[in-house]
DNA sequence: CATGAATGAGAATTCATTCAT
DNA sequence: TATGAATGAATTCTCATTCAT
């Protein structure tokens, strides 16, 4: 692996994520695509028959990149782990956290194309989301059946969860700098807590 | 006022908000909008200067609305309830539900536009974003006083239900009819529940 | 004949030169014209087939307004006075200098058109241009007949003298008024002294 | 640098100049630049951004040149000769005279654009009119000096003399050949002769 | 393989003209 | 007769894609 070992390909595929991230896929143009992957415009014709062929290759690697980071691997710390629950989830979210908010530029690609285009919506959907919650209400029904956990319909417990990360992630990249949250991995902490204890005062109970 | 009091103007706006919302933007043609809303594809322009105006206008009423509705009208349902404070929340977030589901043509539209543009995204945020969590941190702030509520950050605890409903939202917008909730209703109950008593099994505490 | 006794069409004719001459025939929309005029778009169609036969009004009107002010009258002015030369030519050269300038947005519209316009500008040298060259030249034989004026071609004299009235009306409308001169008169009276006495210095002759 | 070789732009140029003096510029469809330029159509948007833009390539272009070839070269020619004025005057009218005939389409084009546009004729008095009449001024002063001429308002001599000359130019252009003067070079001589020597008979005076 | 000028199909936009009221 | 909203043909302009070098 050489220092300036990266292909056209992986130049014309950086370059579009930024600019497609950052402006949508339509309004960016194959010129700026060029321009900014230091290639000559006609280049990108000789790696991608047309342009959608670019979205459709960030797509199709983003869903394969995910599929595997989100389901395959978390399987395996989920099960193969000693310690307390809280700390299982707060290492759980902390890490998706962390590798959402690194890809976030492919993950708005994506997700703005999911949001007209059924299927990508569809992949999305059967690779990632589906997936992703049934993992979690695994790991909510084994806290069940060792009674750490209430019974509650575990979709809406994984769910209720996982929507609440991704606020946290949604404040962090579109508010203001003044306007957002500075601590992070204290908020993740905060939001496993709220989760387990719930927000009613003690006095109540 | 006849019968069919639509004017043109509204015609070329249900129109490209249903477009918009299923193709995108960019990819809605001016003749599909023509088309849609059943006049001459030159009358667009009698009403718009050009096409962005009419995504422009969208954006603009969208934000009027909604932050009428999520930011005047709840302060008052709030403030002046004897309502259990579970009871406010259920009501206000099945309030919020719905007007976001039925709302969320516009709403796709006005959110994929604020993903790249600055602008909208700034609006969104200054008018609807931060005065939505103000409320919310407010109405949880009392619950602390009065001793309902645990005193924890009220923004982490605010944000962390809308997370919650938005989820619900886009399950029920996104995934296939197998696979999301059938009770919209008792799954909102559920996550105030949730939010409320927390997730750790009784046993424990 | 009432104060406010301008019919419709004259509303259109006047508001078109107005619009013609500052902005140029296509660059005029009916939507301005029918502003200027203070009548409705559509009523301009009632009295003009196309917004073309509103500029051929113009330049009709136009050619045989002119071509009885510079050609008919004149000849009687010429023919009947027993004033000098000098100041035949002086009145003449002021009257034209007058009519031009109080009907110049006329004729700058005329004018332009001319320019791309084959069948008007034909019409111009033919009902205005040649008679007025040809009544020049009748004035000026006369004058050699009477001994007053050399035997010079007569069209150059006249051409010539018509050019220098023509770029004093021009420097009077194109330049701004820190350029150009005040004292019109005199402008006259001067260019008519030069023709009549040429700018060579007596000592030399 | 091959046989062939003028650029995209100067055939675009060319062909813009060509049409826009035949039929002006609003009259002239880009469809029939491109056709007369040998080239598609949406090559003309690769060299300039609007079809106006064409317009005032060739407008900033013609002032230059113009500006050079009236201004800066005459200039020398005036101050460095030791002919006699009348060949002078004659050497440099016909020299304008050509440039102008030659010429005549770009400066249709700019000409029929200043009649309408403030910022164009602005330009166009500032760098050709207003230096133009200030080195005629120059020169005729000197002859004063020399006693050669008389001391007339300056302005008014150069203008009358520029006057005569353009309506000779426009007689060239305009008038259907059986009506225009045969020998060019004997008409710039004679009105030359008319302004150095008036039209008043010897007898006279 | 890389280039970038040229292409042309397709989209937005303009505006004179029509026509129901 | 007057109106002005609606029309749609015509035009400008865009940009992904091609291809000769």
């Amino acid at each position: 692996m050489k220092k300036d070992d990266i292909t056209t390909e992986e130049k014309i595929i950086n370059a579009s994520i930024e600019l497609f991230s950052e402006k949508g896929f339509d309004s960016t143009k194959t010129s700026e695509i060029a321009k900014n992957a230091g290639i000559a415009e006609g280049t990108i014709f000789r790696y991608f028959k047309t342009k959608k062929d670019i979205l459709m290759s960030i797509v199709t690697k983003a869903i394969q990149f995910f599929s595997e980071k989100f389901v395959v691997i978390p399987l395996n710390k989920i099960l193969h782990t000693e310690k307390p629950e809280e700390e299982i989830l707060f290492d759980l979210l902390k890490d998706r956290y962390g590798m959402i908010t690194k890809n976030f530029s492919i993950i708005k690609v994506v997700g703005t194309e999911a949001l007209t285009k059924e299927k990508i919506r569809e992949k999305l959907v059967e690779h990632i989301a589906i997936k992703t919650l049934e993992i979690g209400e695994e790991f909510y029904q084994q806290g069940v059946e060792k009674g750490i956990f209430r019974d509650l319909p575990p979709r809406t417990v994984v769910r209720s969860l996982f929507g609440s990360i991704m606020m946290l992630i949604a404040e962090q990249q579109f508010l203001p700098d003044d306007k957002k949250s500075k601590d992070v991995d204290n908020e993740i902490r905060m939001i496993v807590e709220i989760f387990i204890n719930g927000i009613k005062s003690r006095k109540e109970q």
